[in-house]
RNA sequence: GGGCCGGUAGCUCAGUUGGCAGAGCAGCGGACUUUUAAUCCGAAGGUCGCAGGUUCGAUUCCUGCCCGGCCUACCA
């Protein structure tokens, strides 16, 4: 049996490409050509937008240009046949025509379909109805297709399969596109933006024999050579404060980080996040850069400065806001609260709440999480959250002035954190003591707790320069620019749950 | 993990108070040399998510399972 018959299935649509194909085959033709013409000699569709855009209606250029792509829609008018070509750049009309092409020739296109990948060269026109056309010359079938298309007019709607064949997501989607788009420019610019400033990208290991830097439960995987069991970053920070006592002062890495953890419209198992460590700065500082550099990076990406969440129109060049958590939960709680009050009483408050108490919760870890609950899905308008009690910040400076407090904020934008930052704690001495704590909520089975590294307390028993720390979640910034509900949306190849047969697949 | 909603032709969707499964587009055959959701004529196309149960008969009712979406909980 022919190798390529054993891989599609009985479709009367997919027969028919298959006998299109085989006839070809059979005919000496070969259905995937290994080049068109020099790539660079290809004309964009957009390029060729702008260029001809003084062409009038019925006119013709008498220049010849090249263009490759994707057939979209086909349009049969007897001897002559409109075709929608898409190539990265947008779309093109193609006029073939028979008595251009010859009788032949003109046979062969019309066995060309929806789907098809083709380079043809041909002169410049706008049709009657004012369309910028190729008046093909030659062409060539440079990729047969063996499926057909989702339709022409609806689209590919079904959310699975947009996710899990994104290939096909993007070939129907112009709004998909603009999203992966807009995603790469955020990216770029925020390279863009700190490279300006002094900034050093780095590339720390993703590969942790301790995850630290976060609290969250991490993947594991083993090293066969060293036979240790190695773990997928949850975050690069223990790392790049290594960098700082190393003497980088200002450093960033583009990170990729895992978290062995569930999976929403906010959370997918891999993610991106920026994290900048800035010598010598300290939180007030890491203020005015992130506010700088997410309003920068929206307007680059975006045109302006304006995004809309849920319904409601943010400007981000309006001034931040700025609050303490504490007089965050009096102003949108209607709760006064402080640290030094007994836990026995924080407790009560929570319960009222409904909010789960686990064993070894302390003041600072009920006040945080009476925030999160009552208070951030009312911060639309961005904000600073200031001053995070110390039992959930254990890598951040003590605030001077208010102990159980550090100087920690977090970046609140229609209601979901965007950017989390701290002078970072440079005392050797003291985050041992903090790690400790840690390890006393690990003892009582709170999984998510930091484990304690040895090598980056002896990193800070060396100096650490006093230093401000930002992480910033790019999928999330991404989501607000470009308005996703969903972070499905802004993740090229989401995770999803494997469907049946996928899996019989890998292992064969 | 819990709740709600969904899975019917390649795609977008109807539908069956339990009795031969429907449309549009795509595809196939034909007509048509400036269309752009082209138009016109013709013939096709289905494991109704999967597995059980009830029934003379299940795509429809019941149970379980799989997959997805939204909300919710943990997390960023």
């Amino acid at each position: 049996m022919d190798e390529r018959e054993s891989f599609l299935e009985e479709s009367k649509t997919l027969k028919d490409r298959r006998n299109k194909l085989d006839k070809l085959v059979s005919e000496g033709r070969e259905p995937y050509k290994s080049k068109f013409v020099e790539p660079d000699e290809l004309a964009h569709s957009d390029g060729l937008c702008k260029r001809y855009a003084d062409l009038g209606a019925g006119e013709l250029s008498g220049e010849r240009v090249s263009v490759a792509g994707r057939i979209m829609a086909i349009r049969e008018h007897g001897g002559a046949t409109f075709f929608d070509l898409l190539d990265s750049s947008g779309r093109i009309q193609l006029l073939f025509r028979e008595n251009i092409l010859g009788r032949d020739r003109y046979r062969d296109s019309l066995n060309l379909d929806v789907g098809d990948i083709v380079g043809v060269t041909g002169e410049m026109m706008r049709s009657k109805r004012s369309e910028l056309t190729v008046s093909v010359e030659s062409f060539e079938l440079l990729s047969k297709s063996l499926r057909p298309l989702p339709e022409k007019w609806h689209g590919l709607k079904d959310k699975e399969i947009r996710y899990r064949q994104r290939y096909l997501d993007l070939i129907m989607n112009e709004e998909t596109r603009s999203v992966f788009k807009a995603r790469t420019e955020i990216i770029k610019r925020i390279r863009e933006f700190l490279d300006e400033r002094g900034f050093t990208e780095v590339e720390t290991p993703i590969l942790q024999l301790i995850p630290g830097g976060a609290s969250a439960r991490p993947f594991v995987t083993h090293h066969n050579a060293l036979d240790i069991d190695l773990y997928l970053r949850i975050a690069p920070e223990l790392y790049l404060k290594r960098m700082l006592v190393g003497g980088y002062e200002r450093v960033y890495e583009l990170s990729r980080n895992f978290r062995n953890e569930g999976i929403s419209t906010r959370h997918n198992p891999e993610f991106t996040m920026l994290e900048v460590y800035w010598a010598y700065a300290d939180y007030s500082d890491m203020m005015r850069l992130v506010r700088e550099m997410i309003t920068d990076v929206v307007i680059y990406a975006k045109g302006d400065s304006l995004i809309e969440v849920s319904g409601e129109k943010i400007d981000l060049l309006k001034p931040w806001e700025e609050i303490t958590m504490l007089e965050s939960l009096s102003k949108y709680a209607n709760l006064e609260l402080s640290i030094e009050m007994e836990t026995s009483e924080l407790c009560m408050i929570a319960e009222q709440n409904d909010i789960l108490i686990p064993q070894g919760a302390g003041p600072g870890w009920l006040i945080a999480e009476l925030y999160e609950k009552l208070v951030e899905p009312k911060l639309v308008h961005p904000t600073f959250v200031l001053d995070y009690p110390e039992e959930i910040s254990p890598l951040a400076r003590g605030k001077a002035d208010s102990p159980g407090f550090t100087e920690r904020f977090e970046v609140l934008i229609g209601g979901h954190e965007i950017a989390n930052a701290f002078s970072e704690l440079a005392d050797p001495l003291e985050q041992r003591r903090r790690f400790e704590e840690q390890l006393r909520k690990r003892a009582l089975g709170i999984e998510e707790a930091h484990a304690l590294d040895e090598d980056f307390l002896t990193a800070l028993e060396y100096g650490m320069p006093p230093a401000g720390g930002l992480g910033l979640g790019v999928d999330r910034l991404t989501m607000l620019a470009c308005g996703c509900a969903s972070i499905r949306d802004v993740i090229l190849f989401p995770h999803m749950r494997p469907q049946e047969g996928e899996r019989r697949g890998r292992e064969s």
